[in-house]
DNA sequence: TATATTTGCTTAAACGTTTAAGCAAATATA
DNA sequence: TATATTTGCTTAAACGTTTAAGCAAATATA
């Protein structure tokens, strides 16, 4: 059907009467071409709409020029944004990302891991699954010198680059606000604590509350996968109790927003009753009734640094550089759920 | 640091005497290679944890085994859970994605095919973006002779596969399901024309009133580009009117969202005085204060067929196939915004 | 037994680049 | 003017596969 071939930098040699070698320079800007040779080169490549071929360049130069991306799911305001933002970077500077996603389980994460290392992509940005522990399927990447860059859910243990948010404070952030709007009684459905970002919360949790000379009940600190189901399942678990929280910390906004649930089909008034607070700032935090107080995440700049640090590593991969561990400070956004003084 | 080289081909032809090619034979488990030696190649790979290098395969067979998906955004379920579906069948063939987003852009929509046609794919499957009406940059696809399936957004003059779903039907249910629930006004906030789908809802929205002798009142029918902002503003407009409708369909779910918050604003009973529907069955429909009856897209179907058909031009190139449009039934599914039976 | 076919490999070239090494002509330096 | 350096290219090999063509040995066929 379509049988026109793809013009190479052969064709564009003979034209000019030069070799392909001299062409490549040409393309490449390289100094010892002269200016007239490089202009005729780049008209030629234009005339016969010339396109590299990305994978001949690749194996000749041991580059793909694509960097994987892991992801525990797209379908998240928050992931979305990384990705967006690594692919603007990325592209500017002449790479191509790949996405795929974990769900979350650990065996999908090492067959993610595998595909993109067969697909020899030139770099990995990742965000650990929840069921990760073994490490074994990461420290691969590492062993074939690879540049890996976790970002969000990332691992104290593996020793690589990681950028995300500075947890711990932003449990302080949370406590402090609740306390300030009255509550005495914090309770906090948080992740599992194997996973570094949820035992940060934890800590800075049980730290808080220390620091405001309030009690640590065992009752109200919960560990949880923070899907909607999970919300709902642990929040009733805490209206069980005789004694009620007055607040909620929910680690992660979909719990939240299973935990808002109960409350609203149990007529609990939420902030009188008891307030709340969810983690991650997703767009339906301020559609639902009342908007959830959120923590932003500042996926834009996460995603960008993820970005640049690949980079870095791109481009001058003999030097062992030391690592990049970039805490971004998070930023409480106040809505209705935690918010008494909008009812008074 | 790491200069364990990588095996290749050549190393496991040494260690067993025989020629490289033998050994790709052997890999590809071609006819004329006796199990002898299949065993023995494929034993040594293992040995040798040999990976094959497909960068050098995608060169010399010309195929680079990636698929291109350009969506107009991965943060909606939809697109996430179609993407989810194309990459489950597509690895299971050993095709890797890459994943682009237009932002409803067309300018980043040409940028991400030219970058999807640079990276060599092999076939690209795309939704196209709100803003797309010019299709030359489609049309440089198909001239390429590179597959092309879209979903979702479609264009009939482009004259590729196709796979969504029933939008015109679609209309006729909800118009139906919202009669059925006594409305007499019904309003619908549509995409734009120029968009196939919005169109066929739009066509359908007409004929179903007509079906069931309701007037059509041009005020009642306003088209956009269904952000949650626009939702509220064609809800505002919808409001202001002398005689408001009593119930409103809008094409998209986000749309229908900001038509909510207006509503729940205002203080208009929802379903009771103006009853709602949406379009995606977007998982927040079933999270906000009144849920959202919702149109079920398929997403998951949808994925799998249009990798499916993407597999099938890629292993008969050669034949000129009829084009697949394939069209799959919509799915209304009912919930408080509609449903005055509940509130009785 | 003579010829034809099949089996199981090898040889060599190719995919389209990049790059190290080298060389002649032009220019700079002493 | 003689030598050194720079400029602007060329040559040839390489990246790791795949594949068309071919060939000897083994087997089938007449």
């Amino acid at each position: 059907m379509n049988t026109k071939k793809k013009t190479t930098i052969k064709d564009i040699a003979n034209v000019l009467n030069i070799s392909p070698a001299a062409v490549s320079k040409a393309l490449h800007n390289d100094s010892r071409i002269s200016e007239k040779t490089k202009k005729a080169v780049r008209q030629v490549a234009k005339n016969l709409n010339y396109q590299p071929n990305h994978l001949a360049s690749a194996l000749r130069s041991g580059k793909s020029k694509l960097v994987g991306v892991i992801v525990p799911r797209t379908n998240s305001n928050f992931f979305s944004s990384v990705i967006q933002n690594i692919e603007e970077v990325l592209n500017k500077e002449g790479y191509n990302i790949i996405i795929t996603q974990s769900n979350e389980s650990y065996k999908k994460e090492c067959d993610s891991i595998d595909t993109l290392l067969f697909t020899q992509v030139d770099g990995i940005i990742a965000s650990m699954a929840n069921e990760t522990i073994d490490l074994f399927y990461y420290e691969k990447i590492k062993s074939k010198g690879i540049p890996l860059i976790l970002f969000d859910r990332g691992e104290n243990d593996l020793n690589v680059d990681y950028i995300g948010i500075n947890d711990y404070d932003s449990s302080h952030v949370i406590v402090k606000h609740l306390v300030s709007q009255g509550c005495k009684r914090i309770a906090h459905i948080g992740g599992f604590k194997h996973t570094r970002i949820y035992n940060n919360r934890i800590n800075g949790y049980i730290d808080a509350l220390k620091k405001h000379h309030l009690p640590l009940d065992d009752e109200l600190l919960i560990e949880s996968n923070l899907t909607i189901e999970e919300g709902r399942e642990k929040m009733k678990q805490l209206l069980s109790l005789k004694n009620r929280p007055d607040a909620v910390y929910v680690a992660g906004d979909y719990a939240a927003l299973g935990a808002l649930q109960v409350l609203n089909e149990e007529k609990i008034s939420v902030p009188n009753e008891i307030a709340l607070v969810g983690f991650g700032n997703e767009p339906f935090t301020d559609m639902v009734t009342p908007r959830i107080t959120s923590i932003n995440q500042h996926s834009e700049e996460i995603g960008k640094q993820a970005a640049f640090v690949f980079l870095k590593h791109a481009k001058n991969s003999i030097i062992k550089q030391k690592l990049d561990k970039k805490i971004l400070d998070a930023e409480l956004i106040i809505r209705d759920s935690s918010n008494k003084k909008t009812f008074l």
